[in-house]
RNA sequence: GCGGAUGUGGCGAAACCGGUAGACGCAGCGGACUUAAAAUCCGCUUCCCAUGGGAGUGCGGGUUCGAGUCCCGCCAUCCGCACCA
């Protein structure tokens, strides 16, 4: 055995033993297993490159776990996958004239051998890529199940649109309200797009999120709860007689809103419709002037965050409805700030009720009228400028109401409700916060959504049997759109219904739909449906791991998919995901110079040496030739502020079993940590010393006897207490997942255990080495494997991977004598030693005798004395 | 704006049910080894006055024998907000 520790040699071997072997392949029914199933699966990633530091901390909290469950006997499971298609691609051809297909491929490639190279545990037979065919045709099988089951409908979408480019963008590619190449304007576009209804399972989605989710986290649930947003309201019209061009009235003279503050309706002033709201378009036609008006409020990005952020503008439309309870005539406005894709595009307006509307009222001169009072009265009302109180619903009661004076919130919602349900015009309902999911992108890199356009037959969709819709790979998009719009070959087809030429669609899936049930494919990898009973077998997942930047979008989806499967016959559970785990972020610190005009040239922060200031903190630093840079914080890793660690520099440096530890080590699973070059040194050193220990006791452990406590001398069984103190804290973190202190146990199991010098007890550097090695083996399984073979552990317990796992010797626990913290009067003043079983009457004898008390309690009797079995005594004098 | 989270030494953190705050590690300081350095090993290391104390977990209150932990009110920072993944 070498005497020292050489990782790149180590690790070479030990990952070719693996491959070799092919120890990670999981089989259904293993009968290996007798436990049964253990399915732990990190989100896929998207082949951006390289691995990050992020993808190392998700991947090797899911390898620990996968590792440590497979020693205690479960049959496991952890694939990988890629989430290949998406915008990244394009941005990368756009730049580099490189296909997304070549560029995507290539990546997965190189990140692939550094998942391997990083030692992850994954079951490579089932590895997806969701841009191959053989994976998105069941993107496309599916979405014509559901346009048969109706959960899939097409529908107006808002989109944002470049003017100078003619395209359509992301979200991320709107800054400051232009486009990011054009620097254009942005602004909102209609256009038809498909949706998938899981509206319709809002409710289930709700209910299963606040009962159905054992394993999942309070705040979690909590996040999903608010973003389904169950609102109980009233959904009403306003009459009117606005007809369109034709002469016909427009929504049958009906304007509908919901309101979830139907005990106002008497405080109505004005409604605002969207600018793309029929009434508007009308207005508009009405009115050449207005109609420019109305467009330029059109403008902006498409974003809830925007839309709140932004100043409420709108213009009068010289357009009125009734008001269906008084016969009022109420002004139609547009606002920007009505969204024509939520609810029914229009909203009433109660400006002393509702803070936007009172802001609305004050800058366009809008009536204000209270509805509303405190039941105590002692706040006065005025129009001058808003108060919290106005909009408060629990404790008002209504005034200038007519019939309504009087009443609290619920009685005056019910009042409101009888007689707009008498009158024809409203109802109570039920509305969501969650809106329908529209999977339409003007994309190309992405699932061709399976239907085509025929100049008679309308939409049509694909034929089940000429699936897939196979994605032309050879594309390299320019920026102008989608570039499926110029391809001839895509293009032509012709109608499944008619047979004459017609029009492939070109617009892709949303890639959230690759990601909404690749989970399930990797259970049954080659079926040749889209999933089969092996799904069974596996599903539901019993842990999930990926970033908290996930919790709302991508993990709704998942259950909404489950969902819709399960209805269609495809699956039996309710649920995808049994418990799931959001790590933190890794930040870094950030480094620039100052450039021209506040511009900022980033600084990887490796080339920076660092300068504190004299309370220790870091304020600046200097390049090697000697420029000073400044300190711009802590930030996430990332490409803009270029202070991404990466690690493959690591994995060559140290080697994977110590970037592995170092990332486990530097907080708890959940939070956000902060890079250290010199804490990675740390790591390294351990293992060193974890190396030596075993090195300089490769004779006494091959040659050790039984081990026999009540044998060992005092300063041993302090040894022995120690080691199996951390074992205890270890098996108690590792099922609850917090894998720093894993690691910190450990550390402490070396530090106790590199007291017993080569030559002394054999059998404890045995018990040791044996526990200490499993401890560590998930978080570092190169070193330890190799450890564990070498001191001939192998040969007794079997392969590391299968070895049982180690359990605290209660003998080795127990003590004769405790020492008790002893306060007096709630104040940690000394200790009490005590016997480890003394009576509680012993305890407060001894306690109550000690100087401490005397001294501190100025020789006052004690009046009570609190005793906490096995911690402290607390004397009250 | 709405929703969620976080805040503990110079730094990353730990503290399981309300019971010794700072385990474990990094950096720093001192020592051993060395011609010297690196590596390694040993010791010290929350702050303030210092005999012995006192203060201390973002800030201000409260409950309790006892609060980092529970309650109320603030402040700061970070994340998400539906076409980034």
């Amino acid at each position: 055995m070498e005497s020292t520790y050489h990782p790149r040699a180590v690790e070479a071997g030990v990952q070719r033993h693996w491959a070799e072997h092919d120890v990670y392949r999981a089989k259904e029914h293993d009968p290996r297993f007798p436990k049964g199933k253990y399915y732990a699966c990190s989100m896929l990633p998207y082949p951006s490159g390289k691995l990050h530091m992020g993808h190392v901390r998700n991947y090797t909290i899911n390898d620990m776990l996968a590792r440590y469950k497979r020693m205690q006997g479960y049959n496991v499971l952890m694939p990988m996958g890629w989430d290949a298609f998406g915008l990244p691609a394009e941005n990368a051809a756009m730049k580099s004239k490189v296909a997304p297909a070549a560029w995507t491929y290539e990546n997965i490639r190189v990140m692939k051998s550094q998942c391997n190279a990083l030692g992850l545990a994954f079951d490579w037979s089932r590895e997806l890529a969701t841009c191959d065919p053989a994976y998105y045709q069941w993107n496309q099988w599916f979405f014509l199940k559901c346009l048969e089951h109706g959960l899939a409908y097409r529908k107006t979408q808002i989109v944002n649109w470049d003017p100078v480019d003619q395209t359509v963008l992301a979200n991320e590619q709107v800054i400051d309200g232009r486009g990011w190449r054009s620097g254009a304007v942005v602004e909102k576009r209609e256009i038809p797009g498909y949706y998938l209804n899981i509206t319709k399972y809002a409710n289930e989605l709700l209910e299963t999120t606040l009962h159905g989710l054992p394993g999942w986290s309070e705040r979690l649930r909590l996040i999903q709860e608010n973003w389904i947003g169950r609102s109980e309201g009233v959904r009403f019209a306003f009459p009117h007689d606005i007809r369109d061009a034709g002469g016909k009235p427009i929504q049958d003279g009906r304007m509908y809103v919901f309101t979830t503050r139907a005990d106002t309706i008497m405080g109505v002033t004005f409604v605002a419709v969207a600018p793309e709201h029929p009434l508007a378009v009308r207005a508009g036609e009405l009115n050449p002037a207005l109609a420019s008006k109305i467009e330029a409020l059109k403008q902006g990005g498409t974003t809830e965050a925007e839309l709140a952020l932004k100043e409420k503008e709108g213009v009068a439309t010289g357009l009125f409805v009734t008001h269906p309870l008084t016969g009022d005539k109420v002004e139609v406005w547009v606002g920007n700030y009505v969204l024509i894709t939520y609810g029914d595009g229009a909203v009433m307006g109660v400006p002393a009720h509702d803070e936007r509307d009172f802001a609305f009222a004050k800058k366009y001169n809008l009536p204000i009228k209270q509805v509303v009072a405190l039941a105590s009265a002692e706040n006065e009302f005025s129009t001058d400028a808003w108060q919290e109180w106005y909009s408060a619903k629990d404790e008002g009661i209504g005034i200038h109401s007519g019939k309504y004076d009087g009443l609290k919130f619920k009685d005056c919602v019910e009042a409101v409700a009888a007689d707009l349900a008498a009158l024809g015009l409203g109802e109570k309902k039920t509305t969501f916060r969650l809106r329908d999911w529209g999977i339409s992108r003007q994309r190309y890199w992405g699932t061709p959504i399976p239907v085509i356009h025929c100049a008679d037959c309308g939409v049509v969709p694909v034929p089940y049997e000429d699936l897939p819709v196979v994605l032309p790979e050879h594309h390299i998009p320019d920026g102008s759109g989608n570039p499926l719009n110029k391809d001839e070959a895509f293009l032509k087809c012709s109608c499944p219904k008619c047979g004459k030429p017609a029009r492939r669609e070109t617009d892709t899936m949303d890639t959230f739909v690759d990601s909404a049930w690749y989970y399930m494919r990797y259970a049954s990898a080659d079926a040749s449906t889209m999933v089969d009973a092996r799904n069974d077998y596996w599903m539901p997942m019993d842990q999930y791991i990926g970033g908290i930047e996930h919790a709302v979008l991508h993990l709704l989806y998942a259950r909404f998919w489950t969902k819709a499967m399960r209805d269609m016959g495809l699956l039996k559970f309710d649920e995808p995901f049994l418990r799931m785990t959001n790590h933190g972020m890794l930040l870094n610190h950030i480094f620039y110079t100052p450039g021209s005009h506040g511009a900022k040239n980033y600084i990887p922060p490796i080339e920076v040496k660092v300068s504190h200031d004299e309370k220790g903190h870091i304020n600046g630093g200097t390049l090697s030739d000697g420029t000073k840079v400044d300190y711009g914080g802590i930030g996430k890793m990332g490409k803009t502020e270029r202070n991404g660690v990466d690690p493959q520099d690591l994995i060559d440096k140290y080697g994977a079993d110590t970037a592995r530890l170092y990332v486990m080590f530097v907080g708890g699973p959940e939070d956000p940590a902060v890079w250290s070059d010199t804490a990675v040194e740390g790591a390294m050193r351990f293992l060193r010393r974890v190396w030596t220990f075993c090195a300089e006791r490769t004779a006494d452990i091959a040659a050790a006897p039984a081990l026999d406590h009540a044998a060992l001398d005092a300063a041993h069984k302090g040894v022995r207490f120690e080691l199996h103190s951390a074992l205890k804290q270890s098996n108690f973190d590792y099922e609850r997942q917090q894998y720093n202190t894993v690691v910190s146990a450990a550390m402490k199991m070396l530090n106790a255990l590199e007291n017993v010098k080569p030559g002394e007890s054999a059998a404890l550097a045995h018990e040791g080495a044996s526990i200490l090695l499993r401890t560590l083996y998930p978080v570092a399984p190169h070193i330890t494997w190799q450890l564990w073979r070498e001191l001939g552990f192998e040969r007794r317990l079997g392969d590391l991977l299968d070895a049982p796992w180690p359990t605290p010797d209660e003998q080795a626990l127990a003590r004769d004598e405790i020492a008790l913290v002893l306060q007096v009067n709630g104040k940690t003043r000394g200790e009490v030693r005590v016997a480890a079983n003394a009576e509680r009457a012993a305890i407060e004898a001894a306690a109550a005798a000690a100087p401490e008390v005397a001294k501190f309690g100025e020789g006052r009797a004690p009046k009570k004395i609190i005793v906490v079995p096995g911690r402290l005594v607390n004397v009250v004098v």
